[in-house]
DNA sequence: GTCTACACGTGAATC
DNA sequence: TGATTCACGTGTAGA
């Protein structure tokens, strides 16, 4: 161990190293010849050992100077993406990264909540909304790789749930698909005028966004269909 | 430097420490009571000094541990922001998250030239268009900081370089405006059926941008001006 | 047994 | 000067 460290400095050459060891071993030990031999072939095993690890250690280290220049290019990398280059400093670095990352997902969720058109991400919200003669509709807003299931399934869990579709929006670009769907229940479910009208709605709202949700996981469960026909698009309109 | 070294492993305490200083100090020494008084006063020197080293080497490495206690946990938090943590290397990690800031920016930039609502981030994007007799129009499209002088440099701009404004959608949010412009030039300039219709249509574009990117600078070098009236939305069509 | 990734303490530089 | 940041080589634990 402590010659381990003797040649941990930066640029010691192995040559320094080994004169070292072997000033110290000498005059530590006596000078016969015997003994002077014994411990030469003892310097020599030493001096295999030492080079040994000397090379391991070699190894090591560029190893591990490989995966910091790793880490530093990509810290780099990120750098030149973020607006503001402010900070050089490591951490605050980190920190924008995280910000500016927050800010994006946040601009796009927005946007692409009022957008017709499918993104790259999965996406399913469902709110109340009140349609122009005052009643309650619900809509419902679902973006996922497409299959040729996926609409079926839609159709049957609404009819399972009583639930009615006043209009809908289909469109698909690239093998994904977006759907808007403007829904309102029976009469008699919703629509009523009593004061707990809030809550109905709320438990109508999650229990679609459930169902929902489960029609878009069984999508990305189904992994065998190559979804043959890509990058064409069509936008269909049903009322 | 060697006595430095000799606390350097994890878990020694001060006083393994000093015991070793002591031992060899008092072998190479002669052991008189003057020279021992001496080395002892010597030790206590010595004690002093590698207690202040001590003291300060604990509160660095505890520096340091911080800092990379620091980093880490933004890097936990970047871990918790991405849709896929299959790797839970480091480098590919901040591989990811690049990857990931670059696909999130193309999208908003995508979506943000197609939306009416001004962004956060300045934009300029100056493009040919069609209108619907098959005339040729400019669409440009600008979005930054608002300002009260924004709109009449602009139009003395538009002025200065002989273009008519067919149509404008004006949209203002938080204190940031976006202006979609469909320009065409004077009929002589503009709208002419000679082979080299491309390249002058390209000069205009790149000459418009070039002024809109004038006053758009501008705007931001006026920072005078405290923006009085913010949080307000106006939505205006000039046709 | 080699390879890989991580945390650690330390020397040096910058402020 | 002390505080803070970085690169370095090393110990060590999983594949």
């Amino acid at each position: 161990m402590f010659n381990r460290r003797s040649f941990a400095s930066y640029d010691t050459s192995s040559t320094d190293h080994l004169r070292f060891i072997s000033d110290t071993v000498l005059g530590q030990m006596g000078s016969g010849p015997f003994g002077l031999q014994a411990e030469l072939s003892k310097l020599t095993a030493q001096e295999i050992m030492d080079a040994k690890a000397l090379a391991a250690s070699k190894s090591h280290s560029e190893a591990e100077r490989r995966r910091r220049e790793r880490i530093n290019n990509h810290l780099a990398k990120l750098r030149s993406l973020l607006p503001s280059t402010t900070k050089t400093d490591k951490a605050s670095l980190l920190a924008e990264v995280i910000q500016h990352l927050k800010e994006l997902k946040r601009q796009t969720s927005i946007i692409a909540e009022s957008s017709a058109i499918p993104t790259e991400s999965d996406e399913l919200t469902v709110d109340n909304e009140e349609d122009e003669d005052g009643r309650f509709v619900i809509k419902a807003s679902l973006c996922c790789e497409d299959r040729t299931d996926l609409l079926p399934d839609l159709i049957k869990t609404l009819k399972a749930m009583r639930l009615k579709t006043l209009k809908a929006e289909i469109t698909t670009l690239g093998g994904r698909v977006k759907n808007v769907l403007f829904i309102t229940g029976d009469d008699q479910e919703l629509n009523r005028d009593d004061d707990e009208q809030q809550q109905p709605h709320e438990y109508f709202v999650s229990s679609i966004q459930e169902a929902f949700r489960a029609v878009m996981e069984k999508s990305n469960g189904d992994e065998s269909s190559p979804g043959s026909v890509k990058r064409q698009r069509t936008n269909i309109n049903i009322i």
